[in-house]
DNA sequence: GTCGTGATAGCCT
DNA sequence: GGCTATCACGACG
């Protein structure tokens, strides 16, 4: 039985919802189609006490997003060429997010191939969170966006997880926080994931 | 396969 | 002015 999941889902602890995404499938409706993909891997973003969030010194104007309601979209653009895609968590002032790194392809593939033109896998058109948002033509316009909407929500499409298959690590690309294992995912579909 | 590097721009101090 | 929750490419051998 599909769901789709709502806000409620991601107003609780941001660990739990991080390993819970593993396994949900995103759904992104475009002009031309379709997408969905499986979520195989997530990062845990945890506000004050990590070093490694955006907001972990307090607000600014680009992580503002993380301060509002739980279930909402936080996109912002890294490296002055990519886009990353996160869902806040907790309670409004508390900034947590999970961060999504990487999915693996179900439909619309041929939609995501378009998109990246040069990527002849299967297993490299969204194993990263910079590659993700590119297959799923996701931008800024989405930051800020209620995870219920039309144009791209989470399904739970009862696809069923071991929790012995979530592998728990270290975080890719920080400085602070580095050592943190707040990275999960799927081991059984690792070949789709950006660094095993 | 691994390693080094360039692209590219907004944010933060 | 330095840094960044990245990626793809070319050199190597």
């Amino acid at each position: 039985m599909d769901m789709i999941l709502q806000k409620d889902y991601f107003r609780r602890n941001t660990i739990d919802v991080s390993k819970e995404l593993l396994g949900k499938v995103l759904v992104r409706n475009t002009p031309d189609g379709q997408i969905k993909a499986r979520i195989v891997e997530t990062e845990a973003y945890l506000g004050f006490d990590d070093p490694g969030c955006h907001a972990y010194k307090g607000m600014t104007p680009r992580n503002a997003v993380m301060f509002l309601e739980a279930g909402i979209y936080y996109v912002y653009f890294i490296y002055g060429m990519y886009h990353c895609l996160n869902i806040v968590t907790r309670e409004s002032g508390c900034p947590e997010a999970v961060l999504i790194r990487a999915v693996a392809p179900i439909a619309g593939i041929d939609i995501m191939q378009k998109n990246r033109p040069k990527i002849r896998s299967i297993h490299q058109l969204a194993n990263g969170p910079g590659k993700l948002t590119v297959a799923l033509d996701i931008d800024k316009n989405f930051n800020g966006v209620a995870v219920s909407c039309h144009e791209l929500f989470v399904l739970d499409d009862g696809f069923k997880v071991d929790y012995h298959d979530i592998v728990e690590t270290t975080r890719i690309g920080l400085n602070q926080g580095a050592d943190l294992p707040l990275r999960y995912y799927l081991a059984s579909l690792a070949a789709y994931v950006s660094k095993k």
